[in-house]
DNA sequence: GTCTATAAGGTGATAGAC
DNA sequence: GTCTATCACCTTATAGAC
């Protein structure tokens, strides 16, 4: 990505980076097409890749742009509090992800679906690292008595299961409930505090 | 598909579409190629096309042969015993298939993760009446006081979610446990079945 | 039924004018 | 910085020999 200095630039690189996103989590990488990306941006297509050398670098720059957002909500999962609270707290933070952020999830779920080529390592790296605090922490709790006897990592795979499912699986959600707009996200918030409420209480 | 008359137009049928399995849950549909399918299927690109019309006629006829397949599962889960138990092999019987055929729950993810462009004719219908059914059937132990007070759907949409993430987001889940060949599919078993007892015994 | 050759169209990327 | 024109490549699909 071209540093942007000055307004346009910054303006262009947000509008192309905006546009990646539509279209890359819409059809995944291979499936999207300069041609498309470029016309959502209102940009030509040789002018695409004067911000950007190729499509691959756009796909990359979009990717790293969103890691974090994607990994904040997990950060603010801490020690303090009632740890189910905690954890339920997590699960609809999540939840709110899915809805409000849902090209982002199936950005992610295209790239990982695939093998994830080009986040491999961060997956390996930064992510490994917090998955492993964010384990220990959960095993604090399980021995401390204060949750039920839980695998952190599979508890954290289900958190992230249970919620991106309806941004990644969306159509087939609405195929079977058929909501009006986002009419049933407060359903499934009711579901899954429930649900991860009795799954979790100690004892 | 040509119906298959000689046993060479057999073989050579299910080779296509367990080349076609392998090469569109790996890549997509755009992502895949027709060259891709011929040399793993061991024919030549133009023999391809004498068995089947067009690439989007292979990934059509892979679809629908794997459906009924994959709503088995679901299907045996049914009155009788203690729902608690009934639910609970359903949850197992599910992480079963995505450790054993993995590449068919990643097809089905790629596919509805593109806005199902293929299969929503399934989804509204067949899936969508097996759904009502078996969420009505749900809702029945709920009055009932067999099992805990839950939403059919999203309770069913919560083992769709978790028990998929170990086929779907493979690499995601290998890279942060690091196991040897499927060991952490009995860790899984062991989580969620405990999860989802605790969750839906009642009061 | 299976092959080689090739048509036909799309796609990523570049050249060069302005 | 942005555009028009275009190249080089890849991919689906077909033609026609055997």
């Amino acid at each position: 990505m071209k540093t942007p200095r000055t307004r346009i630039q910054k303006k262009n690189t947000e509008a192309i980076l905006e546009a990646a996103l539509d279209v890359f989590s819409a059809e995944g990488f291979k499936g999207a097409t300069l041609d498309k990306i470029a016309k959502r941006a209102e940009l030509s297509k040789p002018n695409l890749l004067y911000y950007f050398p190729s499509k691959e670098a756009i796909y990359v720059a979009l990717l790293g742009h969103l890691m974090d957002t994607w990994m904040d909500p997990l950060k603010e999962m801490r020690d303090g509090g009632d740890p189910v609270e905690e954890i339920v707290a997590y699960v609809l933070r999540k939840l709110e992800m899915s809805r409000k952020f849902p090209r982002e999830s199936r950005l992610f779920a295209n790239e990982i679906v695939r093998g994830a080529p080009h986040i491999r390592d961060m997956i390996d790296g930064p992510l490994s690292e917090l998955m492993a605090e964010k384990a220990a922490l959960i095993r604090g709790w399980v021995k401390a008595g204060q949750i039920a006897d839980v695998d952190g990592y599979h508890l954290i795979f289900s958190i992230w299961a249970t919620t991106q499912h309806y941004a990644d699986f969306d159509v087939q959600v609405r195929g079977l409930l058929r909501p009006k707009g986002d009419a049933h996200f407060s359903d499934a918030a009711k579901f899954l505090e429930g649900f991860y409420r009795r799954a979790l209480r100690p004892n």
